[in-house]
Order: structure tokens, then C-alpha cells, then sequence
DNA sequence: GTCTACATGTAGACCGCCTACATAAGGAGA
DNA sequence: TCTCCTTATGTAGGCGGTCTACATGTAGAC
């Protein structure tokens, strides 16, 4: 499906996953394909820089995880991370809902 | 709240109040704003562009209707439209869908 | 005669995301 | 050991839909 519906919500998706805990990127793309059914995919080149962006905002916090030679930036949700994602369920619940009106759906 | 989480649903919004029967621009975001609960409003820079593309995807036709000296641009779906619309309902289905499961709403 | 609502449109810029590319380590199999 | 796939992270440059700001004109109310 068209990929360009999801604009707007990566960051929220991002920090939806990382509500259960801490992950480092890669992980955190793979349980976006899981947990959607495999309909979400972000490329490496949307995701990383998201990442960073939420990690300038203070909402998630980056570390690196140095388990051996291989580089890793584990990712944690921050006290404001928190606050941001309740806030964007409740924009989601008003965006679904004002969409699904003029759809016919609800 | 955020205006930007419609990004990418426009057009899909437009054909759904056209679905209804004939529309100009004007009416159009007025019953935008009315189905939604005043929740969607969508300036003018934004509307009329918008209209113009679907027009010249072949997804609405444009007609000048003549009342008077008032111009106004009445526009119709075509079966295409229709077709269109259609997918895009079941496309938001998936992505709703996709998204709540991120989020655990669903 | 002025103000508000109606009605449509363009120019330019913004910005989130995508495409394409770049780098490198770990593990499996030949 | 050589190769290949998976894991893992990132940058550069551009695209495109939307927004901001501006421009224009009519109809009706007060």
C-alpha cells in the first residue's frame, strides 16, 4: 500500500516501540514490520535520522552500546518521550476519528 | 491539533465530500471542517492546488457554473474517482490498523 | 459606503521522508 | 579462507505535498 500514508507518524510509531523497553535501531525496524503485520517499512535513510531528531527533542535518550566491535545505539524513552507518545495517542484518536467522519466509516 | 498528521490525506478527503454529490471549492472546505467536527480546516493555498490535481489525474471533473457574475468551479467524480476512492478506503483500513497495533490502541 | 462572507487562485518556501550510496562487523557454508 | 547474507548505522541530495503570504473580485447586510 502506499507508502506515504504513514508521513506525519513515524515518530510517534518510533516511540510507540520503544515503550517496551529500550532498542537499538535495527531492532526497533524489524518490530515495526512485526507488529504492524509487515505493512510498515522504513528505509535506513528515514529511520536513523528520525531517531536522532526525537534524540535532539530530549524525547528519547541514545546510547552506545559497546557489546564487542559492533556498533549499536541502544534508545530509551525519556520522561518527556513519555508525555509526547500519550499526547500523540490522544491526536490519533481525534485525527481517526475527524478522518473516519468525513470517510463515512465511523 | 497537529495539522500536519493529514499530510498524504487530502485528496483522499476531497473525494469523500465529493462522493456526496457535486461540490465548488468553497462548499468543499466547508463541509470538511462540518463532518470533522471543526477538527480539519485546510487553507486555501492548499485546497485549490489540490482540487486542480485531482482534475488533472482525471479523478473529478471541473465545470464553471455560470450563476451570475460569481465564478465558481463545480466539481463531479468520475468512475475513475470513484475507483479511487474506494481503494483509498480500504487503504486507510490497513494503515489504521497497522498504526493502532504499533500503538496497542487496538 | 463599508464590512463581512463568499469564492478562487498563484508564488515561493519549508520540511519530512525517500533514494541511493557508503561503511563495517558477525556468522554460515563451500 | 573466501564469499555471501545478515546485522547495524549512517550521509547527501532531492522530491513533493503542504503551508504562508499575497492577490483579486462579487454579494449581501447594516
Amino acid at each position: 500500500m502506499r507508502q506515504d500514508l504513514f508521513r506525519g507518524h513515524l515518530e510517534t510509531l518510533l516511540l510507540a516501540v520503544l515503550e517496551d523497553g529500550p532498542r537499538h535501531g535495527y531492532a526497533i525496524s524489524q518490530e515495526l514490520a512485526v507488529r504492524s503485520g509487515g505493512v510498515l517499512s522504513y528505509p535506513t535513510g528515514s529511520l536513523y535520522p528520525a531517531l536522532r531528531r526525537l534524540e535532539t527533542a530530549g524525547l528519547i535518550q541514545g546510547d552506545w552500546a559497546g557489546d564487542s566491535g559492533r556498533q549499536r545505539r541502544t534508545y530509551e524513552l525519556t520522561a518527556a518521550g513519555r508525555r509526547t507518545l500519550a499526547a500523540d495517542k490522544q491526536d490519533w484518536q481525534q485525527f481517526t476519528t475527524a478522518v473516519e467522519s468525513v470517510l463515512r466509516l465511523a
